[in-house]
RNA sequence: GCCCUCGUAGCUCAGUGGAUAGAGCAUCCCCCUCCUAAGGGGAGGGUCACACGUUCGAUUCGUGUCGGGGGCACCA
């Protein structure tokens, strides 16, 4: 409809720069939108707008002259000029109400498209440290990064999720030492305790299951402990593992599913790492300097050179997550999209610049990076601290464990990444109008309840005549569904859930208007069928949405 | 000091180069003999942080100032 509306108007305009002498259209960029009220029409335009300039005549003297042009169109009820020189189109009822079938015949596929034309994309999220349970702020990439794989998915790109463990830095030795201080029973309050060891309880059953022999298992690997406290090497893949298994529950617990897990280890003892270096070396931006190996970041845009291989010997933690990246570009992923919290922002110009500088013709902006901000958590109007778990934050299974999966995936999508969260306890775990997710769960299940009890033949409604839907409620619903695909559309170029989130909302809104003031049960044989046909539509779009968000959809409630 | 990001109603947040800047909560007033009131309708509440610029038009874009957060190590 929009490409249809697009063409009437491109002809309609060449039709009046011929009257007015030559002007080059290509660049000419009018939109044609939704208009944000219903009294707009269906559809909206700039173009008169936008053509005042160059033709220097008063923007609504244009809009008459292009609705003069404009060809007839079967779908169009009526247009009109409004404000400054806008021109709405109305669509006839018949046109606004083909929606219904559209969606009732292609069902989960409503909304869907083929964007991504099967291009291989991953997305990289959560990918946190194996040193101690998720926390909040991992949740919220996990409920981003989940959420964009499901779009993008959605769009027809093909996608992977992965989890990229750092296991091998500085932190997993602090987290070994923290481990070992346990064992001997050191206290964390302790001077001897290590300096920067994790202290939470965490670290405690840790030391307990060393000792005493246990086994976990952690995806893909079984790690048996030695129980020797002088056993550093056995102390250390044994708490990992331990720790990635907790991990492992926390996803579950998220229902969020991996197709890989990295380890930054493997980089290591695969020599990717070396490779990356030598080829870094042989492509001339590197230097020797103070004993030290550098890479001339600055060519590539960075503001200082870094430090690549410590005098020490080992490298700075850019130069795996370089090697990382170059072996996703081998991997084939056109496009990658990394999401992860804002204070590894600094990052993005670093594995950039070592990507270029290995001269692998990868393009100047791979990967993508969404960076989210950070989560308080709010409880009894007063921001919560601290775990039990994990000691000094609170953890993503505390949460789940206390609102719900549904609540917390929602809550932590449903705002822009890029600003900083609030995540209200008492609201997600409010079972009343004032939670959203309550809200648009509540609009699903209580057109189930309608159809359930009309208990006729579902399938027949997508056969029905739909002439009598023509209210003002009936209207802006239709308005609505017909708008999904783009906000899906949307939502994945922008790499921005949270519009999806808000959209599900508006759409339950429309329903409960409308289930409030009219009844579907009704006498009326035609009219009945024509709402329930349109109820059944809404159920249809409300579903696909919360699909796309991990969010369930119940048919009671 | 430099860089990134945010600043919109009392609170939590949407939104946009254009039409009267929206929603929920909170406050106040209405609506169940009726398909789930986990709902609906209405009222009040705004210098879109501030200033200057670009533009026919700026809350949106640019520059600067102020404020919150983050980043600026041979830490990760």
């Amino acid at each position: 409809m929009k490409a249809h509306l697009t063409e009437l108007l491109t002809i309609a305009a060449k039709t009046i720069v011929q009257n007015n002498g030559s002007l080059d259209l290509d660049n000419l960029n009018f939109t044609l939108e939704r208009p944000k009220s219903a009294e707009h029409g269906d559809f909206a335009t700039n173009l008169a707008l936008v053509l005042a300039k160059p033709l220097k005549q008063n923007p609504l003297a244009i809009a008459m002259q292009i609705i003069e042009a404009l060809p007839s169109s079967d779908c169009i009820a009526k247009t009109e000029i409004a404000g400054a020189g806008f021109i709405n189109f109305f669509l006839n009822a018949q046109s606004q109400q083909a929606v219904i079938n559209e969606i009732l015949a292609t069902g989960p596929n409503y909304g869907r498209n083929n964007i991504g034309k099967g291009q291989k994309v991953q997305v990289e999220f959560v990918s946190a440290n194996p040193t101690g349970p998720l926390h909040v702020g991992h949740g919220r990439g996990a409920a981003v990064g989940d959420c964009l794989a499901r779009l993008l998915y959605a769009n027809g790109w093909n996608v992977t999720r992965e989890f990229y463990y750092n296991d091998a830095g500085a932190q997993i030795d602090n987290l070994t030492l923290s481990v070992v201080a346990r064992c001997k029973g050191i206290a964390t309050d302790d001077a001897s305790f290590p300096e920067n060891g994790y202290r939470g309880e965490y670290i405690n059953d840790i030391a307990t299951a060393f000792l005493a022999e246990e086994t976990v298992v952690a995806d893909d690997m079984e790690v048996t402990a030695s129980g020797d406290i002088n056993d550093l090497e056995s102390m250390r893949t044994f708490s990992v593992a331990y720790l990635r298994h907790e991990q492992d529950l926390d996803l579950k617990a998220f229902q969020i599913k991996f197709d890989v897990f990295s380890l930054e280890s493997a980089l290591y003892t695969e020599g990717k790492v070396e490779q990356a270096v030598e080829a870094l070396v042989k492509s001339g931006h590197t230097y020797e300097q103070e004993g030290a190996l550098w890479l001339k970041t600055t060519d590539f845009g960075d503001d200082k050179d870094r430090v690549m291989r410590k005098t020490d010997g080992g490298y700075t933690y850019f130069v795996p997550d370089v090697a990382y990246h170059a072996d996703k570009w081998k991997r084939g992923f056109v496009r990658v999209i990394n999401e992860q919290g804002a204070d590894h922002h600094s990052t993005i110009t670093r594995v950039r610049a070592g990507l270029q500088a290995l001269d692998m013709s990868i393009p100047q902006d791979w990967p993508d990076y969404v960076l989210h901000q950070m989560v308080t958590v709010m409880r009894g109007g007063e921001e919560v601290k601290l775990s039990k778990r994990a000691g000094s934050y609170v953890t993503l299974r505390d949460l789940i464990e206390e609102v719900g999966c549904d609540a917390t995936r929602y809550f932590l999508a449903a705002r822009r990444s890029d600003s900083q969260l609030v995540f209200d306890i008492d609201l997600a775990r409010a079972q009343t109008n004032d939670n959203p997710v309550y809200y648009i769960q509540y609009a699903h299940a209580r057109i189930c309840s309608v159809l359930n009890q009309w208990n006729g033949d579902k399938a027949a409604l997508n056969h029905v005549d739909l002439s009598s839907l023509n209210n003002a409620h009936e209207t802006v619903l239709l308005q609505r569904l017909s708008s999904y695909p783009e906000t899906v559309a949307n939502a994945a170029t922008e790499l921005a859930p949270h519009t999806l989130a808000n959209y599900l909302k508006d759409l339950a809104s429309d329903l409960h208007s409308y289930y409030n003031e009219y009844k579907f049960l009704i006498d009326d044989e035609a009219v009945k069928l024509a709402r329930l046909s349109l109820i059944s539509a809404t159920k249809q779009v409300l579903k696909n949405g919360l699909d796309l968000l991990g969010v369930s959809a119940p048919e009671k409630m």
